[in-house]
DNA sequence: GCTCCTTCCTGAAACGTTCAATTGCAGCAT
DNA sequence: ATGCTGCAATTGAACGTTTCAGGAAGGAGC
């Protein structure tokens, strides 16, 4: 290996150094780092050439330190494998690159410990603020981050009459329409398979799907809920072979299941037991994942505008950062049927 | 809304603060947060208090000033819609969480200028590293960056020759398993389905592919190539219409194709056009991503250890940080078939 | 020649930590 | 008494930046 040039001594370049090549003091190199328009053309030259040769790289603890406030913002999400939440992200990226913030991702993948030792690094970071989906919306540290000044917004889940803003979607609604549109093409029996009812999506989706079914005057016990332990592909067969003991004249003639996951392992299980889709059971799915319509018959789904639930929160926790008058708001968005083979393909 | 405590005062508490409610000075309050056995008992416990009564919030960016190194790595990912690079970020999470640092994601989502946008950040925050999967290995900006003293391990992408630590899987050798799985179920007529030749994954996939082909003896032009504009489903699909517009006797008994993207379009495609597989079409995929498994017929697909992919890179990175004696090292991983119904099922 | 502005630059004081050097103090041996 | 030893706590100087009160130089107006 060659010997490094000067470039490469021991420590990285500061101001000081810069200030010292370019002849300057060092109050002129922060000058033309943050005011540029007040140096003369000429200085601002020699010193951004100093800096050039140097590799001088502005050390950003050293100026958070002085200004007291960071760059920027975090998402600390649920569960960085599903696309869900990465398109979350996206959308909060979007909204912070273009307010010239940098935006730190944290998976806390389901676990509250993972979540708590997050936040605390993020508080020690002094981040201007944080948008979370999380693991349980009434942990305590949440408050106690806002007491002590990190702004908060939630996206996803949301807590009643809260001190943060929220962002989350019509779950009842989403429930509504999917319901609705099997009542249309005609389906008298119905199945909704729902998760664990402790989750709050799950709730609020099947209430959408009872209100949907009392409202078109529909007997209630021709609306049959299947619970599942978990959102999943696997649970989503083991729904298939259930419905598929029910005796015929109980049997459903569709399905409306709480995700996409459960959806698919459902379509996978019809299928591959010889009855076909939707001829013998047509099938709703909640999320719209990239691959409900890659499935083998393309999945009729329930779409939810997963970026702009991002931007919409990023945007709200900006408006929080620098608007001393703002007021927290609780943004539901509206979710939207996508209608696709599993619900309309010739019978 | 009541009016906040004392503890919400407009500034949050400092290390003085505390010293000042416990009555000790300001380098005994440090002590007891870095060297805790140097304070007695009694103090220590004095000083726990007063910080949580003061709700006092260590500040990294003065902490990190000080000592001139943070505790926090990077990744820089190429596509956080990609299970792959979300399970390599899971494995560098679980390193860096073991050796007491915390991880920031970012997405580069293929843009170069968001990739060095990110870079010029990581750098200012002085993070003790970089894991990276680049847009462009040959980046310039990379080895500015090693030259300045941050430390990179690249991640499924390889530079012949360079001066950083690597971690990628053989391609080559999962071109091989997969083609000569196939062989070894009777197959004597194959497709490859390829991405664009720009991409060496897709490259190397197809070279073990021929290997493999050659070694069994066989006829060279009975391997079929398929370029697809994108590894992406839609292509997947249309690489299937073009294998049924062949004429019978050229036409493959089994596809490998570059991804699994492209093989469950594939596999779609050729469901819905009546043909049954493994029956009329075996197909191999590569990834084995999670909905491999959960396909119309469950695929046979190519296993990435994606976990310990991101794991040993954390490990590598870590070791350039603090061992002075380290060497880099191109690690390559073995890639496993998983055999499943897309190519095993009853003809 | 004098004052009064501008423009461009300087110098020093913070920001909140850490850490090496130092003081104070008790106990113990001389 | 006096000097050691060792522990506990204190002191003060950094770290690299920003900011702000000014100062020097030069020009305009009288």
């Amino acid at each position: 290996m060659a010997i490094t040039p000067a470039a490469g001594s021991s420590r990285s370049a500061s101001v000081k150094d810069v200030a010292a090549t370019a002849g300057v003091s060092l109050g002129t190199v922060s000058n033309v780092l943050n005011r540029p328009e007040r140096v003369s053309p000429a200085t601002r030259e020699r010193v951004e050439r100093a800096m050039a040769e140097l590799g001088f790289v502005r050390n950003e603890s050293a100026r958070s330190l002085r200004t007291g406030s960071t760059q920027s913002l975090a998402y600390v999400m649920l569960d960085a494998g599903n696309p869900f939440f990465t398109d979350v992200a996206r959308g909060i990226e979007l909204a912070a690159e273009s307010a010239g913030l940098s935006l730190f991702l944290c998976n806390s993948d389901s676990r509250s410990a993972r979540e708590g030792a997050h936040l605390a690094h993020l508080q020690q970071q002094r981040v201007q603020g944080i948008v979370i989906t999380p693991v349980d919306p009434d942990d305590p540290q949440i408050d106690q981050l806002i007491e002590r000044g990190t702004p908060i917004v939630m996206v996803d889940r949301t807590r009643a009459g809260s001190s943060f803003c929220s962002v989350a979607v019509d779950d009842v609604l989403g429930g509504r329409l999917a319901v609705e549109h099997l009542i249309d093409a005609g389906h008298r029996r119905v199945a909704y398979v729902g998760g664990p009812e402790s989750i709050g999506q799950v709730r609020d989706r099947g209430e959408g799907a009872r209100q949907a079914w009392a409202e078109a005057g529909l007997p209630p016990e021709d609306l049959i809920t299947l619970s599942c332990e978990a959102p999943t592909v696997a649970c989503g067969r083991t729904a298939g072979e259930r419905l598929v003991g029910l005796p015929a004249r109980r049997r459903p003639t569709a399905a409306f299941c709480a995700n996409d996951l459960l959806a698919l392992g459902l379509l996978q299980q019809t299928i591959s037991s010889g009855r076909t889709v939707p001829g013998d059971l047509a099938i709703v799915g909640y999320d719209d994942i990239e691959f409900a319509a890659a499935a083998a018959v393309p999945l009729t789904s329930v779409r939810q505008p997963r970026q702009d639930l991002g931007r919409r929160a990023a945007e709200l926790l900006l408006d929080e950062v620098d608007d001393p008058a703002h007021e927290h708001e609780q943004v539901v968005f509206t979710p939207e049927l996508v209608a696709r083979a599993s619900t309309l393909g010739r019978p």
